[in-house]
DNA sequence: CAAATCAGTTTGTACTACAAACTTAATCAA
DNA sequence: TTGATTAAGTTTGTAGTACAAACTGATTTG
């Protein structure tokens, strides 16, 4: 039996970034890098891994003629983090059950 | 601020490894391997590096003329793991609408 | 215009989880 | 005895990845 730990979630700064995003619904790059204290190119690789997952939406746009790119939970990334944490307390109540 | 997870203990199979021996006390190679479902090479470098981390102690002995190797949670390694989850409450904690 | 700043992305490196290959010793088959 | 097989781990090789440094492309400022 494996953990079933999801490694996109587990990673630390990622797990930090999903919490963020489930509670705020949506935020942009700058709140992100500086509440979690990550550098640009951290984050920014970590955004795009989420995409990948599918666990996050990039939305780009312009605050008057600056860039500006806001992120979304979606729907998978929201049931990933539920299933993540579960999984979570399966290991911490871990006991051994000593069959045979 | 950064996240906090000692990563010695964050793995997901040094976790499941570190839990059972918090909760057992003492157990061997092949109980670890076949409990945790790990290959031997891919538990033994676990085995080695929470050892190198002082999380745990390597006892080398025999059970009749045959090698055997048990292990046991250190202090440290009971308090890096309490530490640990303290952590992850923590970061469950950013985020009230998810739970289980 | 040139220099500096902004908002991120891409690249390079150091680390590491995992399985495959190996080691060392005991037991079995002939 | 000796050669093969099993047991109990360890060491080695590789693929993947987190992170920071270097870069890009646009905008603003001197």
């Amino acid at each position: 039996m494996t953990s079933g730990l999801d490694r996109v979630v587990h990673e630390p700064a990622r797990l930090r970034i999903l919490m963020l995003l489930s509670a705020v619904e949506e935020t942009d790059f700058k709140f992100l890098q500086s509440t979690l204290a990550l550098t640009n190119g951290n984050l920014s690789s970590h955004m795009s891994r989420l995409e990948r997952a599918g666990y996050v939406k990039i939305l780009k746009g312009f605050v008057g003629k600056v860039t500006q790119t806001r992120y979304r939970l979606t729907e998978e990334g929201q049931r990933a983090l539920s299933v993540y944490w579960k999984s979570i307390d399966e290991i911490r109540s871990l006991s051994p059950h000593v069959s045979g």
